[in-house]
Order: C-alpha cells, then structure tokens, then sequence
DNA sequence: GGTATTTGCGAGAACGTTCACGCAAATACA
DNA sequence: TGTATTTGCGTGAACGTTCTCGCAAATACC
C-alpha cells in the first residue's frame, strides 16, 4: 500500500483487481457488457486508490473538453461585466460545464491573444464581448476558427455569429419619455465611448452598438416637444472627465436632467455633483444604465434603466450550448430593458 | 486544399512537409537540432494550414495543463470577491496560466464538489475562499490529493495549507481607535455570519477567521475609556436584516457611530436609515469593512477599512506558483489593511 | 447433444503531443 | 585517408482514456 506520487490510473485498478483497463473502464463509465460481481469489485478498488478520473486524457479521446471560453472586457468597470461573469459560470455549470475566463482591454489583440490561447485550450465554445477598436466588425475568424462562438452585449455587423444583447435603444426612449412626463425639457447625455481621446460635445463614430443604440435612443429626445439636448461624450476612462462634466453643470443652460450610459460615468456625475453641492432629484434629477446593489440604497434612490445579467447569461450559455450541438440558433437574442422607478427624478411644476 | 473539419495535427503538417512528426514538433517547439531551411518550411506549412498546438495533449503528455482553478464563495456579495477574482485571474494570465473558475455558496458540499471538477480536469493548482459550514477546519484532502492548493481570505486553524489573509483584527482596531479619537463613546457593530439563522445580540461562535478578528479587534473598543459598545450578528443574506438594524436605530441607546462588517451590511444600513430620514455623519457616523468605486460618491464620502484585492491576488498566485514548483512557501501570509479616510464620521465636540 | 446466441472480458488502436534513441550522412580533426 | 564528432532527422513509446473487435465460455433453443 505504498503511496504513489502521482494519481492513479484505470491501469492501477486494472492491476489491483487483476482484470484489463478495458474492462475497469466499463466498469466505471457503466457501459457495455460485465458482470455484477466485477463491477462492484473494481467500483471499491478505485474508491481504495482514491481513483479520479483524468478528465484531459478523456478530452483528448473525445475530442471536447467540457470547458467554455470567456472572453470578457474588464479593463473599467465591473458595475455589469462581474455579475454577467457571475450568471455565465453558474449558467455553464449548470450545462456541465467549466468555465475558463480571460479579462482583456478594449483592443482586438488582446482579445485575439486571448481567444488563441483558448482556442489552443480546445475549449468547447466561446463567449466574448467583441473589444471596441477592431478594424473590422468580425472576431478574428483566422483564430478561433470553427470553435462555436457567441457574441455578448456588442453586436458586430459583418458577423456571422450568433450575438445576445439588451435592447438599450428602447432603454433610453423609455428614460427619456419618463423625464418629459415628469416635466424635463433640458435634458444632457453623458455617454462613454471606448477609443475617444477626450471628451466631446460633437457626436463621434461610435465602434460599440450597444453604446450606438444608446445614443440613437437619446436623440430621439430632440423629436420630443419643448425637449433641448445636450451630449457629452467622454474617454472611457471616465475618471478624466470631471472638468467637463462641471463646466457642464455650472453652465447656463444646464439640463434638469442628466443621464448616464453607465455606473462609472455615473459615479463621476455624483462625485462633481458632490463637490459642487448639487443634490440629486432637488437640485439635479439622474438616470442612469445598468442597476447595481448600491443604487437603491444611496439617498435618493437612483431610478435606472436595468438590463438583467442573469437573463444575458442564462440566453448565452444556452445559446452557445444549442451551437455547440449543432442545433439552428436564432442570429440575435435581444433581452428587453426595464425602467426602474426610484427617487431620483424629480417632478418639475409645468 | 479541401476544407478539414477538425483541427490540423502536427501529423498533418509532417505529411504536407514530407518529414516526421518528430521533425515537425522540433520545429515548432524550437528544441533539439534542426536545420534552418527545413524549420523554416515547416513554420510556413504549419501557417498555412492554420496549425494550432492542441494544449490538452500537451498537458497529458507534460502531466500539467497550465491551468489553475479559483473556486470563490459568491452566493451573496461581489463587492469583494469579484475583485479578488480579477485580481487573480490577471495575476495567473502574467505568469502563463488560465484559470478555470467556480462558484459555491456557504456550503463545504458544494466546495467539495467544485474541487472535484476541478482536480479531475487536472489543474496545477487550486485557489479556494474555504466555504463556513466545514465539520473540520480543513479542506477535503481526500479530494483534493496532493494538488497544490492555498486559502484566501479564510485561514483554517487545522489546515496545512497555506493561506493569504488580511489584518482584519488590526483594520478593526484601527477604526474603532479613529472613532474614539473623534469623539465617539456610543459604538455598534454590524456583523455578517454565515450560519446564523438570524440576528442576534449575543456573540455567536464564529466560523470564519475573517470575521472572527473582525470581532475581536472591535470587542476591544470596550477597554478604551468611555465606550459603550453594542453588537448585532446578521445572517449571511443580510437583506433580511432590515427590522434588526432598525430596532437598533430606534433605540435609546442608539449608538453614534456604526461600523459594517461588509459592503451588503452597509447597504442594508444605509437603506434603513435613508427610510429612517437619518443622515450619515450627520445623524450617525459609519465605518465599513471594504471599499468599492461607489462608497467614494455618494453624499457623504464613505470611511472605509480597505482590504488591497490587487495584494491579495498577486501574493495569492505568487504563493501557489512557488506552491507548485515545489518551493517553500510562508504558510501564512498576511496583507495589511487601510483606513481610508473620508467623510461619513463626526467629529464630536466632548 | 448439437447449433445459435448471449455474456464477460482482453487485446490493441487511437486521440496529439514530446522526447529518448538510434542511425546515416556530413563535417571535423589528425 | 582514416577515425571522431557533429548534424539532421526518423522510429516508436508514452501520457490515460475509450471503444471496436474478437474470442472463449456460458447459456439458450430444438
């Protein structure tokens, strides 16, 4: 009963019950033709040796490894990306399924330098938010080659694969025709666009759809009666962008309204507003995407517009997993947006 | 030229090339000896034909994947964790590994079924945030073999692993000592302990060593002259604790500054005394455990005992690295905590 | 009691690498 | 020119599984 050093094998249980890997292999897996009795005999056997069966020579047999890829930006915030991150691996695991994660930065080498090496791994399927500055709208098809792929939260136009992603777009009109309800007419968009070198009142090209869509939602506040719009486009490193956000603030025709493409622009506007003495709803009303534990218990409460990361997740794995299988899968999953109503709108008189 | 379905081999390349596989690996690898010429065609070969290297035969081959597994507690918070997890995963891509990620909750079962996975798909290595409920104060080495493994976070007291932990006992001194220092006589403490089946006053028995010097470094506010000190152990899913921390907001003995053993305690406070219309700094004073972007925004800036999660996970791959290459190895180490001064604690006049 | 079928198991190949050897040709040295 | 060394490459085993075949023994059928 000496010690081994490394694990033991099905050729270690085949020696110590004294029948051939074949049949220990049956034995364990529980397929083809043995007998009750050796079964039983091998089953305790392994269990002695403290038997595990090595799951890379079993990926290599089969040809699948039982693992996914995740690809995921990671650079700024993790207000959405950490609890997405969170709903795939639970999603992937629930399927069987282990979970492999690379963070990247928005730049496309990155990510392709993530990809091959999981690729390299034979990871079964990919999950990947598609970096920013790519020079065309397609995962390098050259890397991952035909490992089935999903796209999250960006969709890519020339791509032929498969995307999930929320519908920001109505998120922003939802917003918008809730602030003109309650009475704003001056309304202001602060919106963080990766690839931008400084923040901008001119509308930029802007490489990521979801941040595109939420844009085009916000224009649309230019069609609502009496509605003035200003925008402010900022680096994605938003932490830059507390001068323009105050010269903003302090300027005449400074909105009742601001809203916020994310919660690090978000906690930007609060700091300046903080420093500059302005309260939410009283002073300056707020709305900002995506919905984090902490929103609903600063004072105010901050109404935003939410997208439900358990739903991307859940949408995701199982769409890959229907990929992976062959199956058809709808090109673009779209999770609906939802406004969530707290105190950080103030009614204003007419 | 036809279309392969799987994945070129090194067989494929040799055939294309005319030479061995041995030749091929030669090439590709860069060892042994090989004429430049014939290197240099086999590399074009192997580009041409879109070779990528099949990592899981090279991990069975080699005896090691290059993979490590992280298996993290995320059943109610990523205040912390989530970072932690970035930490991490960034950390072990520096050094040439992924990391394969699990979820568990407060549960030594699902722990052990997460290390299973992972020991069978062979990882060199494991990460693990050991779960409360454990019957012994130590991971399952029947499970885990010989697999190099380090806590984070916990320590274990019968455990031969190594951990890497914070100095929440002198983090926990450190505030209380500030609070006195500003005035403060009147202290309570909002504790989260898993396994508790719900609030109570009365100090519980501890399972985890984080939160169990968090205790003790506060139950020393007693020896400081004039302070009265009140405790409330939470059950982990804080979200019930409202009624409970309400209870002790309304009480006469209220106390005027309250420190939170983590951000979903904090969140819970801050939600109850915004109901309560009671002002932080103003109304009460407030300390917590852990920083996060947002406490930094809000109205007043949020004092906090910060714990480095970059620290955290570089010294915990650090240490797994030397873990694995069969270094010594410190069985414990221990990241200092900071007490980030802002705004939410009054000085009180004496 | 003779043929047909089932049962239980072993032999051995295959998955894609790496690497220890071995061998022939080329080069070195005297 | 003859021996020693180097160079370049091929052979084949090994890592731990799974699985197809095939074969002998056991059981079935008439």
């Amino acid at each position: 009963m000496s010690k081994k050093i490394s694990q033991p094998t099905i050729g270690d249980i085949a020696e110590a019950t004294g029948v051939s890997k074949a049949t220990v292999s049956r034995a364990l897996a529980g397929y083809g033709r043995i007998s009750e009795e050796t079964e039983k005999r091998i089953k305790r056997a392994a269990n002695e040796l403290g038997y595990r069966p090595n799951e890379v020579a079993r990926a290599m047999r089969a040809g699948k490894t039982g693992s996914i890829g995740l690809v995921v930006i990671s650079d700024h915030t993790n207000a959405f990306f950490a609890p997405v991150t969170k709903a795939i691996i639970d999603s992937a695991k629930a399927l069987g399924l282990e979970t492999l994660v690379a963070h990247i930065d928005e730049d496309y080498r990155s990510e392709d330098m993530a990809l091959q090496t999981m690729v390299n791994k034979r990871v079964d399927g990919l999950i990947v938010v598609p970096s920013a500055n790519r020079p065309i709208e397609s995962v390098n098809t050259q890397v991952v080659g035909d490992t089935p792929l999903i796209l999250i939260d960006r969709k890519l136009r020339g791509s032929q694969h498969p995307a999930v992603v929320t519908n920001d777009r109505q998120g922003a009109i939802d917003a918008i025709t809730y602030a003109h309800e309650q009475g704003h007419r001056k309304m202001g968009f602060l919106i963080s666009v990766p690839g931008l070198t400084d923040a901008s009142e001119a509308q930029p090209e802007i490489p990521i759809s979801t941040v595109r869509e939420r844009t085009e939602g916000f224009l649309k506040s230019k069609e609502l009666p009496g509605v003035s719009s200003r925008f402010l486009f900022l680096h994605e490193n938003v932490l830059d962008s507390e001068v323009p956000i105050q010269k903003l603030l302090e300027s005449d025709e400074c909105p009742t309204i601001l809203f916020t493409s994310n919660n690090d622009v978000l906690t930007v506007l609060l700091k300046v507003m903080g420093k500059l003495k302005l309260k939410v709803a009283k002073d300056i009303s707020v709305i900002s995407f995506d919905d984090s534990p902490w929103t609903e218990s600063v004072d105010p409460p901050l109404t935003v517009i939410s997208r439900s990361v358990e739903q991307i997740g859940t949408q995701a794995v199982e769409t890959l997993d229907r990929l992976m299988k062959g199956s058809e899968v709808e090109p673009i999953s779209v999770i609906s947006t939802t406004l969530i109503f707290r105190d950080s709108v103030r009614q204003l008189t007419e």
